[in-house]
DNA sequence: TCCAATACTTACCAAAAAGTAACCTCTTCC
DNA sequence: GGAAGAGGTTACTTTTTGGTAAGTATTGGA
């Protein structure tokens, strides 16, 4: 069975600040979220491994964006009391429906690149 | 034939600055972008049509936005000479490419009102 | 004793984004 | 001589975002 259709609203309907595009936005806004997200896609990080992988965030940054994150339940961690500790994060099932979102950025940002 | 399947960089690649979907984050980032853009998917919009529509949006905001996405070369505009003049704008080709950006985070944000 | 490693937090600061309110131009209608 | 209407701009302020540097905790190892 096929995905049901992808549905704007219709023409004449405007944006409301509790439609769905206005509600994803306030999510995926901001410099880095999607890149981190991007990254999660790919599987379980360490906190270490995104600080390193995102080059440029900063930590402060990079526990900001993880923490809201985690609270609008996108993502979860685990934390191990191992020595030195480890935090693993990875994505929830809602964090996974990012999915489509994120390739069709990747899709659009590829027609953006001035040389492949 | 069946539309090329969304390919997101594979497992272990980190996203640089220049990753698709960090460019496309760059363009489509702010709170108020993608509610322009999903407006204009919708057809042609005079200004004060989006004024209206783009509830809470600010005159200056919108033509800020409006500017931007036309130096990137996502949307034209058309003034008309009229008394008093009139201004349209709508998306160009590469604008058109934000659609399946715009039709994902709709329905990801479909999943976040907790009630329909 | 001090350093290393990991995963942060805190204080402080700079820059960018967004909001507010007022103003501007032009012409036609009242 | 206004006001109205379209499409803005300008100056000013606030809020948000992001960055830097340093500090915290733990404990095994040199």
């Amino acid at each position: 069975m096929p995905a049901a259709p992808p549905v704007l609203p219709p023409a004449g309907s405007p944006c409301q600040p509790d439609c769905p595009v206005a509600l994803a936005a306030r999510i995926l806004d901001g410099r880095w979220t999607t890149r981190i997200l991007r990254d999660l896609l790919g599987g379980t990080r360490r906190y270490s491994e995104l600080l390193h992988s995102l080059s440029g965030i900063s930590p402060k940054m990079l526990s900001q964006r993880l923490r809201f994150l985690e609270q609008e339940g996108l993502i979860e961690k685990t934390t191990y009391p191992t020595v030195p500790p480890r935090t693993d994060y990875r994505l929830t099932p809602l964090g996974r429906q990012v999915r489509p979102v994120v390739e069709a950025m990747a899709a659009f940002g590829r027609q953006l690149t001035p040389s492949g």
